[in-house]
RNA sequence: GUGGGUAUAGCGCAGUUGGCUAGCGCGUCAGAUUGUGGCUCUGAAGGCCCAGGGUUCGAGUCCCUGUACCCACCCCA
């Protein structure tokens, strides 16, 4: 015999059990339908692309987690996000798209870093973004969370916050007291505000040569605790200094305003001045999205403005915002802690159970059940009955249609309800219906039941 | 890339001061008068105890090296 390799997957890239990959697919579903809810196209690009594409922009810590290669003589690069395949697409098909371009995107991205809880190297990023020709106005910026409610809202997420901020405030308070060069530390510092505390976020400060009264007072608005109302107030206490910072305090009034006409309550989005994460490449509004049972699992949808992404590959000014769901970490999450709904892991509503060495009779009624629109499989193996009806128990299938000698007689079906055990004999028609209504029943329950 | 931890059955773990013929739970498979699953009971299969070297009469247990994985940092979805 051959030597036995041992089957292992990689660290780091998430690979279900088909039960819970149900699960998955059914969650996925919900984003795919409510982004097209929302008057989004799919699009899907290459998961590889040439190394010159996906690193125009790119430098320091997205080169050292890149996947790259060879083949031949081409350098290519594995996909890091979706955003970057995007600027080039629109870049490239600008003279088909009709703008503003709303599109979505649902595809695994490849990061190679060391994998940790909720951290993965292949992992699933739902996108959505609008693209503008020339200009796109701020009130989208207020729409994208609004869609990531919808999203949440129908999984059945309820207990999440966005954390919503505006770069051109960060860089206008520090183009105000001429720390511009050293804007991206001190981002990455104040950032560690939740984790480290006040303190330590200025021992840190001091530690890379950044401390003083000036600092201490910027600190100290970006960390201030209160309403939005109340930041909103401080922030315009400072206005007429810096033209970056005032546009950036205007626009996120805007935002601010005009999130809750688009349906978001007031409970699940906030301003948090100490964000300031994402890619490099916002410009504008950046939002962030936690978990509020799991915050130490990190942002679950983050995402932001960015006024020219395709500056790299055309001369047209394409500005836009767009979101990411991580939806391998949610999914993460969800599984991890039990909160998806269990009712929803069989995507075979009926087992069908031959008794009768001749199958014809079952194989003919499957056929027509299904026809109606309702999974089915006949159980065709020879076991015994209880193996068969163990099979379906195992896989959590909801009912099982009996047909033996009696059935095939009297011509009508034993249907059995496996939640409740209940058992009635009924024509196929009867029988269509009553199934179709329990797995109505099933389906109209939320993905996600999450304990208060 | 930096720091720490772990490595024993498919999965989760015990293995006490070196005495192992290596166990337990879950899972898998098979049975408990052959048209009724989940619960229970009985039984079975399944391990080069991560790899290589060393100490010892004797190593799953102690020492060294390597590797893999996990956790944290960094960074991020």
């Amino acid at each position: 015999m051959s030597t036995i390799i041992t089957p292992r997957t990689l660290s780091g890239f998430m690979e279900l059990a088909p039960q819970e990959q149900v699960l998955f697919e059914h969650i996925k579903n919900v984003l795919e339908s409510t982004y097209k809810s929302f008057g989004f196209f799919p699009i899907d690009t290459p998961v590889l692309e040439y190394s010159e594409i996906l690193l125009a922009k790119a430098g320091g810590e997205t080169e050292k987690q890149i996947y790259r290669f060879n083949k031949g003589d081409t350098d290519l690069t594995m996909r890091f996000d979706l955003t970057v395949p995007l600027a080039k697409y629109v870049a490239k098909n600008q003279g088909e798209i009709s703008f503003p371009f709303r599109r979505y995107q649902i595809g695994k991205v490849y990061r190679g870093e060391r994998a940790q809880k909720g951290r993965f190297r292949e992992f699933y990023q739902a996108d959505i973004d609008i693209i503008g020709d020339g200009e796109l106005s701020i009130i989208n910026d207020a729409e994208m969370p609004s869609i990531i409610y919808n999203v949440f809202n129908k999984l059945g997420i309820e207990d999440f916050t966005f954390r919503i901020n505006n770069r051109k405030i960060l860089y206008g308070l520090f183009e105000m007291y001429d720390y511009s060069d050293k804007v991206t530390d001190i981002l990455r510092v104040i950032d560690k505000f939740d984790k480290i505390g006040l303190e330590n976020v200025l021992k840190e400060l001091e530690e890379i040569g950044v401390g003083g009264d000036a600092v201490a007072d910027i600190v100290s608005l970006l960390t201030m605790q209160g309403t939005d109302k109340e930041k909103l107030a401080a922030l315009k206490a400072h206005v007429g200094k810096n033209e970056l910072f005032d546009t950036g305090v205007e626009e996120l009034t805007q935002v601010l305003y005009y999130i809750g006409r688009f349906g978001v309550p007031a409970k699940n989005y906030k301003i948090d001045l100490t964000i300031a994460r994402g890619l490099d490449y916002y410009t504008g509004t950046v939002y962030e999205t936690t978990i509020n049972k799991h915050p130490e699992i990190g942002s679950v949808c983050s995402g932001g403005r960015y006024d020219n992404l395709a500056a790299y590959y055309t001369k047209k000014q394409l500005p836009g915002v767009g979101m990411s769901i991580g939806l391998t970490r949610l999914f993460y999450i969800l599984n991890e802690y039990k909160y998806i709904n269990e009712k929803l892991k069989s995507p075979i509503d009926v087992l069908l159970i031959p008794m009768t060495d001749d199958m014809s009779k079952a194989v003919e009624t499957a056929a027509v059940i299904r026809s109606s629109g309702i999974n089915i499989q006949t159980y065709l193996e020879d076991k015994k009955f209880k193996q068969k009806l163990a099979y379906a128990n195992k896989l959590s299938i909801p009912y099982c249609i009996f047909i033996g000698e009696s059935e095939i007689e009297s011509n009508l079906l034993t249907v059995k309800d496996m939640n409740t055990g209940e058992q009635q004999s009924l024509t196929v028609e009867e029988c269509i219906s009553t199934i179709k209504n329990g797995i109505d029943e099933i389906n109209s329950e939320k993905c996600v039941i999450i304990p208060e």
